[in-house]
DNA sequence: TTGGCGACTATACCAAAGGATAGTCAAACT
DNA sequence: AGTTTGACTATCCTTTGGTATAGTCGCCAA
């Protein structure tokens, strides 16, 4: 079985290569940029499976997937990458992809993952694709104080401005400030799309 | 390598097992509910995967998959099933499931996964686990009233009555009509809540 | 054909939300 | 010591939202 691995991270590159070809029996073959591996490719004929990382010179994402998988003879190509999250995973798989290895994934997994694929199944780590999106870090979490996160909690709530102040222990007065500051931050123009726009960020 | 497939339905369990035996050279014990499932992984050893229907006599959720595993030596253990959906699959794989196997995918992909979960890899198709909840229909669109559907709409947008009666050629009293109405059918206090109760069911 | 129903309009009233402006207070800089 | 800033309260006023009640119109089925 041959693979073709093309990664610009060298210890990436040979720590991946050595172990397929020490453990897995592979034959895999090495470049370091996409232009690399698509000359590879066209010389050394279709691969039973090519792995491109997804950030690395030469990748303008899907399209140069699409390009590599049709220069393989559509035999499969899938995606490395370190630092990628889930929604460009779902991509590429649609895409066509015949898999998507984070870089933090099990050695010893990959072996498996690599045979899957070569037997034409389309392969991504289950727990990496079932994991909640961080929603990195919430970007609105940091841009509301602490009081105005509280406030928002209630409206997504649906309760009204008095019933947050009896909860907080606060003014209703103090209550619509908040609501109105908030808004402003949010972009939002009420109470209700402010509440939408949380939700939408999966917040509460 | 040896299977075991209970299944309480004899077409099914026997055609999975004659392509296994047939194309993967697999050897396949079957049993036709989780009783003699039982009792077949205690007379005749661990077998190397253990394929359980989901929706059979003795099985009772997650719990006896858990039974079924330490029974085996904590060798793999799947779940088939044809009905079962997205999240009761990832509370199975979370549970330590080996896979889950819906009776829809192709026989060919079964070889695959089998042999993937037999050298102790999570599988489940990727497209199933992918897709989208259907929302069960969306249970409120038939609750509502056309119009009062599109004045949901506008209330997830944040729009007030006023907006909404412009949009959809109406006077802003009769927004607020149907505001009311719907808010009464979706047990919503206020329209803020309205729109986040139509949020949380997967609409607009 | 008559009664019920859903969609719609109308008035009227009160509650709630939203906006503006101003002021207190304490903690955090400079 | 003085300034700034964030959290909070206050007053005033306008707009919007929510409820009630009543009436029109068209449709469908008993």
């Amino acid at each position: 079985m041959r693979i073709l691995i093309a990664d610009d991270h060298e210890l990436v590159r040979d720590t991946i290569s050595a172990f397929l070809e020490r453990e897995g029996g592979f034959e895999v073959t090495k470049t370091d940029d996409y232009f690399g591996a698509a000359e590879m490719i066209k010389k050394r004929g279709p691969f039973d499976l090519v792995l491109l990382d997804y950030s690395m010179p030469g990748m303008e994402g899907l399209a140069t997937l699409a390009a590599a998988k049709e220069l393989n003879s559509d035999r499969p190509v899938a995606l490395i990458s370190g630092a990628a999250d889930k929604s460009v995973a779902q991509e590429a798989l649609a895409a066509g992809a015949a898999g998507f290895l984070p870089k933090s994934m099990a050695a010893k997994s990959l072996i498996s993952a690599v045979k899957f694929m070569i037997m034409g199944e389309q392969y991504a780590p289950l727990d990496f694709m079932t994991a909640e999106d961080p929603e990195v870090d919430h970007p609105l979490k940091s841009k509301l104080s602490e009081r105005e996160f509280q406030v928002l909690e209630g409206l997504c709530k649906g309760q009204s401005n008095k019933e947050i102040a009896r909860d907080l222990d606060l003014q209703e007065v103090t209550i619509k400030l908040h609501v109105k500051t908030l808004c402003r931050k949010l972009e939002a123009k009420n109470r209700t799309q402010a509440a939408m726009i949380a939700k939408e960020e999966g917040l509460f």
